[in-house]
DNA sequence: ATAATATCGTTAGCCAGGCTAACGATCTCG
DNA sequence: CGAGATCGTTAGCCTGGCTAACGATATTAT
């Protein structure tokens, strides 16, 4: 019997495969939009999110604020967001996705969904109550992987 | 009740998040190499397609020529890769990696299974089994999902 | 055999998107 | 009010995408 350690290897090791091929092709579809990674990732939070400060924006890309500004004003000339005076901070620069930033936003997640919901259509009940319940599992495992830092010396 | 779109609909939503989390979080353990993404995933075919050509490269990377000239010109600068001469045609660049090259890319690849794999091992019997139905309805899912069939990259 | 053509990699030059450092404007608090 | 903190921008650098153009080499046609 395989060992307990190397079956669950290599189930990682599919998992990450399947995600990386998911992505991948999804991507695709976001080509149509375009808009970049970057942009069509930032767009999203502003148009789900409200208005945002720019700071907020940042963190929430990961990015530092001068890539952000960068962003943002590649967005504004593209007439999808538009930067506005917080009336109560002036320090604040408040960004609302204007109503075409919304439209192209909804119109790219439409696309990028299609393609996945059609492949579920396929699946029988079986099949989608497995996935299901695999997909919970992969939930957890990911909560579970980012609270491992793995680092080598983290001793002091 | 849910109807039978909704409720598949957003399986497709959650599994779309749930590899994106994944692969933000294993893009981490990769960050401990010290090497960018392009130029990790470039160095990863030449450790282990072997001795490959310039333009080979860039199609497995699906980037430009010119692109993968800069990309190996950083990786031969950092002593991870070296050019030779064809002895038969002239005209091609074969990209080797050298010792120090494979060493970092393989430490990465355990680096980077080691923490997906780790989660792994906190799962249940239960959990084990239905991740693994799970991963099996996925990759189907993704078979049905391709359409074009683009040059494998052999993704760490 | 040589001329025309095709292929390969590089160079030059552009753009987007990352970063740090430094700054001006603004708010907050002592 | 003044000192310090916070926020966004600017400046300047790097990487990694692209196209266009080119030189060197192979290949094919004449």
């Amino acid at each position: 019997m395989k060992s307990h350690r190397a079956k669950r290897a290599e189930l990682a090791d599919q998992l990450h495969s399947a995600a990386i091929h998911l992505l991948r092709q999804l991507r695709k579809e976001d080509d149509a939009s375009g808009l970049s990674a970057p942009r069509l990732s930032a767009l999203s939070v502003v148009v789900f999110a409200g208005p945002v400060t720019l700071g907020q924006l940042a963190r929430a890309e990961q990015v530092k604020p001068p890539t952000m500004t960068k962003i943002v004003t590649g967005l504004e000339k593209d007439g999808l967001v538009e930067r506005k005076a917080d009336s109560h901070d002036g320090r604040l620069t408040r960004i609302v996705a204007t109503a075409r930033g919304q439209r192209i936003l909804l119109e790219g997640r439409a696309r990028r969904v299609r393609s996945l919901t059609q492949a579920v259509e396929g699946l029988s009940e079986t099949e989608l109550a497995q996935l299901e319940r695999g997909i919970k599992v992969f939930q957890k495992l990911i909560s579970a992987t980012r609270r491992q830092p793995s680092e080598e010396n983290a001793e002091t």
